[in-house]
Order: C-alpha cells, then structure tokens, then sequence
RNA sequence: GGCGACGUAGCCAAGUGGUUAAGGCAGGGGUCUGCAAAACCCCGAUCGUGGGUUCGAUUCCCACCGUCGCCUCCA
C-alpha cells in the first residue's frame, strides 16, 4: 500500500523492512482522561493496523503511556494522590474508551516509570559519545551534535532560535538543546541514577521503550501532527545519536487534528476546550463517532460538530440496516467484489478511508436495490459486514443505556398498536407512532411486522 | 517573523490535466404504504479571487484573500 510519510513529505510504497511491521504509536500522558481528539488518533491507527493486516501484514503495536511528566505531578499534588494512581485510574479510563470505541489493543502497552533502567543506559550512552552533557544534576541532549537535526519537522537551528520561543534555559549550552534527565526537585518522584535522584524528560521514554519493544528501526511511528515538533524531531535525534542505526523510524505517519467549531483551534487538554469520549459515544455511538472520523481524510483536521455526527449516526444507521434486513429471493446474486475492490484500492491509497466508506455506500445501495429485486444479497451482506469491520464499524445498534430496559414496553406498545391497525383505527395507532417517535423511537411497518429501533 | 496545510453543491467530504467532479447528511419530486417510515428511482457544483503555463486546469506555477497547525505542554 501507499502511505504519506512525514519525513519524505511524499506518498511512499509502504512495506516492512522485515516480516512484520513494527508500529509504535505515542500515546496519552495519563494526567487526565482521553477526549475525542485521542480517539480520533487511535481509530486512525486502528484502521492502519487492520488493512496491514487484512494485506496480508503481521503487525507488532506498541502504545506508551506517559506516567512521568510536569503536569502529572502538578495534578496528582493538587488532587491529593499519588502519581501511580492518578496514572492507573487513567489508564483504566483508557481501556474502557478503547474497548467502547471497538479499538483493538495494542500488543504491548509500556509505561515510562517502568522503564527507568533502558532510558538511564541511553542517557549514559549519549554522554559517552558527547551527544549528552551535565548540569546541575540535569543532562541535555546536544542538539548541533546532529548535523541533520530538524529534518522531520523541516527547520534548521538558526529560524529555531530566531523564532525567539525557544527558552534559554539554566545550565543549557545552548538554547535548543533539551532535557535527557530532570534532577529531581522536591516532592517530586525520582529514581536513583548515576547523576543522582531524577526523572526523565518527555521525549526519552519513548526512544527507549521502542528500542526495547521493537528494536532499532521502526516501521511505522505514529501520532498526532502536533507531536512532529519537538517531540519527534527530538525523539529521532536520540535515538539515532545513541543506536548509530538510520533510521529510527521509516514510514513517520501523523494524523490531523480535531478542533471544536467554536474555537477554531485545536482540541486539547491544556486549553480545556474538549469532549470526552464517552459523552460522544453515549450520544451517537461508535460506528457514527468511526464514520465521523473516516469520512475525512486521516491527515486532514476534523471540526467536531452536532450536524457532523448527526449525519454520520444516519449514516451508519443506512450501513447496519443494509447488512441486517432479510429478504431478496432466488433471483442471480448480487456480486460484492466490484466494491470490495474499490474499498482496497481506497484503502491502499494512502489510507484513504473516504474513498472506501463511499464503496460501503454504494454496495449497501446495491444490497437494497437487490433485495427489492428478489436477488440474493446474503454473500453481498456478509462483505458488507466484514468490510465494515475494516474500519472497525460493528454495524450493531447503539446502546443507549439512558433507555436501558423500556424494550418490553416498547415491544407491547407495538403490539397493542398493530391491533388497533388491524381494527382500522389509525387515528389512535398513529399517535402511539408520533409519540414514540418524540421519544426515540421510530417504527416501521414492514410485511413481516413492525420493526423499531432507536433514534436521535 | 520562520516552516507547513487547507479553501470542492445548504452542511460534511473524496477525487482528477481533457468523456457524465465519489459518497454521506439535509432538501424537492416520484414508486411502495391505510398514512408514514425504511428502501428504490429522479433532481443540485462556472471546484476561494486574480493572473500564468498548456491545444486544454478544479487539478501544475505565482500573487492575493480567508482559515488552521507547528515553532511552548499537546493525539
């Protein structure tokens, strides 16, 4: 398949350099829950993951988990606990959103506090080849040690500190170079090191765990489009400092990002400008939150809207109601493959899920059109669903745990109903249809009875 | 200020140097239905503005306008 590749800022021929891809994508720092920006970020890399592997791939994903960092110590002081359970509550969080959002996990999940041994042999690696120098108890990475530094996020040393954000900084040599090791301050967690009790910085714990868990070279690093500046650019830097080996990383991929209409500027925790994942899902539900999401390509930004995810809910509502209605007859089959072609083909375009969400359509258009025919639509149902599972799409219907239970008594509203009809007293049975209708519940009087379903 | 992305029908959004510019939602007409719904059929775009390259550009180049991202924590 094809896949844009941030360093080359081309669409490369994507393979793995070995038998299975090696993808690591950067995960959430746990000092506070997930939002639907993350979510749109993991369902990206779902996707990835499952057309590699439905091309024939094996695939190895690792996600980190980012446990030690200034703001999950500010707020786990402020709340009164412990960083470790700050963090564990989140990741529990976490796994809770994934499974709710059909995400499959990752192989490995490492967790930057537990890999304080790999992260302290890299450092005393890079001080030893003169890419890391001490200060005060902090180290450094020495940025113009790389000639090539900047190559990912296309800025040279001089237009970075020209743009005057960059801080000075205590004991730096020079401004752009950026912490290795913290030394630890008190009341904060620390580890004991070589260079006394401190902590990593940010971008270390990512270079070690992808080292440890999938080697020298990666496949495929993922993430959001903010991360490329500093924390990939620093990330290659280290690791290609302390391996030797280039690249760290061979297919860079990064996803847009999303941003609420409001605001225009990006969702993200700092601003507070954020929907939580779960108040999405409990509203629309996931195949609509993953139709939203893929109905855009991945590179692009998504404007979170109401509109958005009301068109996407009616969309995803078309797809299962393709795929679940019986019917058709004996009459010659209706043929998926022409649109399973089209969703490959989309797919393989640089992940171009768009392209392969329209082929979904039009084969749920043909399904339709062939059931009214009396042709038979079962083969041509079961790609629509194992297509849909693609993207991760599960065709069911939402939950709505708000309406948990009122099944029975809907079920005797329809039935009390279909007797009035029978006795031809519309007026009544029309009004129990307008009123469940206010309540979210659409009903439809097909030949073989009358169906209802849940509705916005 | 530096680097980069985007601007396609009412809304969301693919895509292509040249036959009819995907798809979804919303809307209008029709078929079906007791009436609806669902489904099916039919209907909508001078592709931000102004130049340029070309036999020909929405697609390539330049300028401008607008929006956004990174340059600081960030998916």
């Amino acid at each position: 398949m094809k896949l844009y590749n941030t360093l080359s800022r081309r669409v490369e021929e994507f393979a793995p350099a070995g038998d299975v891809v090696k993808m690591y994508v950067c995960g959430p720092n746990l000092y506070a829950p997930c939002h639907v920006g993350h979510a749109m970020s993991y369902i990206i890399f779902d996707v990835l993951r499952r057309h590699l592997e439905y091309r024939g791939f094996k695939v190895k994903h690792v996600q980190n988990f980012t446990d030690i960092e200034d703001n999950i110590i500010l707020r786990a002081q402020a709340q009164g606990v412990s960083v470790q359970e700050l963090a564990d509550r989140h990741v529990r969080q976490f796994y809770r959103d994934m499974d709710s959002i059909n995400v499959q996990h990752a192989h490995a999940y490492p967790r930057a506090s537990e890999e304080i041994p790999a992260i302290i042999e890299i450092v005393q690696g890079l001080l030893a080849s003169d890419h890391a120098y001490q200060a005060d108890g902090d180290i450094y990475f020495r940025v113009r040690s790389k000639p090539d530094y900047g190559k990912l996020s296309g800025r040279d040393l001089d237009s970075l500190i020209a743009g005057a954000r960059v801080e000075p900084g205590e004991g730096k040599e020079y401004p752009a170079d950026f912490a290795l090791w913290k030394a630890a301050k008190p009341g904060e967690p620390s580890w004991d090191s070589p260079w006394g009790p401190g902590r990593p910085g940010w971008h270390i714990e990512c270079s070690a765990m992808s080292l440890k868990h999938l080697g020298e070279t990666l496949d495929i690093h993922g993430g959001g489009q903010d991360l490329i500046f500093p924390h990939h650019e620093n990330e290659i830097a280290q690791s290609e400092a302390h391996t030797g080996v280039r690249p760290f990383v061979r297919f860079w991929v990064h996803n847009g990002l999303m941003r609420l209409p409001e605001s225009e500027e990006k969702m993200t925790r700092h601003l507070g400008n954020l929907i939580p994942i779960d108040e999405v899902l409990q509203r629309w539900g996931s195949d609509a939150l993953r139709i939203f999401v893929l109905g855009s390509h991945y590179r692009s930004p998504l404007t979170h809207s109401e509109e958005a995810l009301q068109a996407a809910s009616r969309a995803a509502e078309r797809l299962r109601l393709a795929a679940a209605l019986e019917g058709g007859g004996n009459e010659p089959a209706v043929d998926p493959e022409p649109f399973r072609w089209r969703f490959v083909e989309a797919m393989d375009d640089d992940l171009n899920s768009a392209g392969a969400l329209a082929a979904l359509f039009d084969l749920a258009r043909e399904i339709n059109r062939g059931r009214d025919q009396g042709r038979r639509t079962d083969d041509a149902q079961a790609a629509l669903r194992e297509l849909s599972g693609l993207l991760g799409l599960t065709l069911e219907e939402p939950a709505g745990p708000d309406r948990a239970g009122a099944g029975p008594f809907v079920d005797l509203l329809v039935e009390l109903r279909d007797r009035l009809r029978a006795e031809k007293l519309y007026e009544l049975a029309d009004d129990i249809r307008a009123r469940l209708a206010d309540l979210g519940i659409a009903l439809e009087d097909a030949e073989g009875g009358t169906r209802w379903r849940r509705r916005d």
